[in-house]
DNA sequence: GCGCTTTTGTTGCAAATGCAACATAAGAGG
DNA sequence: CCTCTTATGTTGCATTTGCAACAAAAGCGC
């Protein structure tokens, strides 16, 4: 990874620069975190899989063990309200989920997971797993746990996430 | 989730399940980087101006002190070749930046900052600089540092920083 | 020189995305 | 009940993206 010279142009045009540690952890958090997604999306593209976001999908349906309202779902993975949309839309397609009328609020819906949506979150978490594994492999557990500590505290999140 | 008994000669590193803290902190980091990237492009948009990608090849250039080829910003940027090519393409057309022949290379472009690029450069470093301290001001230098460097291991790059 | 492979950068096209507007239902206050 | 506001979810449209194909120059072996 690339070097910075932090100081040199960074310190004389602004009314509060971050210190020189935060802009490192800055610059490395924004740069890391995707090289390490990319290491597990890779995979699972290899194997002519779909990427994370469906995992999560799927994996939070089956998680709850009953049918969702797409709002329960978009605030807990992050997502805009349509962009979720358009994800179910393509997955309802492929007959990964289906949508159904909710009983307590005519505007919802209600999101299931389909036979061939959990065969294929097994078949994801086949991939996924160790390629996870892999792409984390240069930490130990007890490196680990800091990492999530210090990313919960930097958050301003408590556990569980 | 599935479990597998293999045997101790057949595991190897890319058939096991992550452990628990791995897996922690792989759905951490996948989570965390995205929300405080998005603390600071939030406030870039507010103040309308370009976001991240644009102050990252304005700030190469500039770092850099000359002409830079695409080839040569691409690799740091950890971006494709494509995505930087259009990049280019709409930072040229607001003057930001200008393509020049390459005396060396007749395939490739030397690409320069023009006054207007640098005073964009700096008026976006005016918001992002307290953006990106206010993103992180949970964390303590010494915390910031331990991040960077369980980061640093992570992605398989070693100290110094 | 000559052919072949690699590197560098761009582009056509289909798919995905962000934004704002929209439709509909629920809730709050009278 | 009625009106106004809020919540939920979808969609039209323009922009952006990813992929693969492409073009052109450089490098390499002979």
């Amino acid at each position: 990874m690339q070097q910075y010279k932090l100081k040199t142009a960074a310190r004389n045009s602004s009314a509060r620069p971050p210190s020189d540690p935060i802009q490192r952890a800055w610059i490395t958090l924004g740069r890391v975190a995707p090289v390490i997604r990319d290491r597990v999306e890779a995979r699972l593209k290899e194997a002519d899989l779909p990427d994370l976001s469906w995992y999560t999908v799927l994996w939070e349906l089956e998680r709850a063990g009953a049918p969702q309202r797409p709002r329960d779902l978009a605030i807990p993975l992050f997502v805009e309200r349509y962009q979720l949309s358009r994800l179910v839309d393509r997955m309802e397609a492929e007959g990964l989920v289906t949508r159904r009328q909710c009983p307590e609020d005519q505007r919802g819906h209600l999101l299931d997971l389909t036979p061939k949506g959990r065969a294929l979150r097994l078949k994801m978490w086949a991939v996924y797993a160790p390629a996870m594994d892999a792409a984390m492999e240069r930490l130990s557990d007890a490196e680990a746990l800091k990492l999530t500590e210090l990313l919960y505290k930097l958050a301003g999140m408590s556990p569980p996430f």
